[in-house]
DNA sequence: TGCGGAATCTAGACAATGGTCAGATTAAGC
DNA sequence: GCTTAATCTGACCATTGTCTAGATTCCGCA
């Protein structure tokens, strides 16, 4: 039979689909990007019919929020990753935003995905997510000050995060290419600066 | 002939194609979103056959293209309207911020399409449509402090951009939401002081 | 162990989309 | 007025997402 030689697998069913279209969706949006995103493609990669995404995720907007969940967990460990070995209250807030950063220009196609997409909303494990990383980014910066004002102290928050936000977007557009005459340490020097100005 | 009823126009030639399909793609966008925008949709609201904007654009690529460059346009028109009025230099920068965050959120899918987007590049009218947007906010920075550094001039432009961009992006997301107690009044004040603490 | 319902997956159909191409129609230069 | 170039049409094709009926398998329960 033609799909026997197709599949690559021996058994009816695939026993961990939704984690296997997950991962395939990651490599499919990376090598193809948003524009030329395929559920069908996402489907033939692991070996299966292209309607069987649907049982999963619904729709391919499904799969995609799916797939931005994933996004924001990577995002909050690389943020972790980043800061935990730093000590000090204000260098863990830069830490924690590098961390962003990092995962920005590591996976730009699943972070452009995540923060600049129009189908992404409106799922709980999303908002979930969401909270998560940036509930991680609060809890430093409060660090840094805890006697302060809890106003204050939110938009302090919303501002580093505004910037270092902005920070990542304008390395994926290339803006801050001319700035890279040694590695990232340049970059890095100015997005500390921003912090310790805005906090 | 049925042709000749769906036609809005007696003659075969339409005119200015170019322009009027660059003004119905932006309706187009604005109200179908950056995942449904559909080319042949953009060509039957002018009335006009679905392989008629290749002739001017190539492809669908170079049809957003071309709206980004008017969206680029309108940024920097928005950034000096609300910057001529002012006088104090310190003050024409965070009305020019604020210009573009008018922008944004104003037009979200054309701000999307703009920024956010991996099929937006490679043209160099679009280059230098977002230089002169990029130039007029540096120009007003540069007012602030003309005797500075040149380089130290730069990061600034650079970080208050970021900080600008990012802000936006966030408004977009509806993180700012909380925020909107008394209209944009809140918002403005936060972004007046984000853009003083990074000059 | 065997049975029945539920979950999982397939296969085919359908409409919509973007791109291509030959040809019709009109504008523009000479 | 004639020729050439520009503009636009209509048909065609491959690809896509979604829907539905049916095949296959798993799981709880007797």
């Amino acid at each position: 039979m033609a799909l026997a030689e197709r599949r690559k697998r021996d058994t009816y069913h695939h026993g961990d689909l939704r984690t296997a279209l997950i991962h395939a969706a990651e490599v499919e949006l990376t090598e193809s990007g948003i524009p030329n995103f395929s559920l069908r493609r996402v489907a033939a990669r692991v070996g299966v019919s292209h309607s069987a995404p649907s049982h999963h995720f619904g729709d391919t907007q499904g799969l995609l929020i799916a797939l931005a969940v994933r996004a924001l967990q990577q995002v909050l460990a690389s943020m972790q990753v980043r800061s935990e070995t730093e000590t000090d209250p204000h260098e863990r807030v830069v830490a924690s935003g590098l961390g962003y950063i990092d995962f920005a220009q590591a996976h730009p196609s699943m972070f452009r995905l995540t923060f600049g997409s129009d189908m992404i909303c409106g799922s709980p494990e999303l908002d979930r997510a969401s909270e998560a990383a940036f509930g991680h980014f609060a809890e430093a910066i409060f660090a840094v000050s805890p006697d302060e004002d809890r106003e204050a102290h939110r938009e302090k928050v919303y501002l580093a995060w505004a910037v270092t936000h902005g920070f990542a977007e304008m390395l994926l557009a290339g803006r801050l290419d001319c700035l890279r005459d040694d590695g990232n340490a340049r970059i890095e020097r100015m997005y500390r600066r921003a912090v310790t100005a805005l906090l």
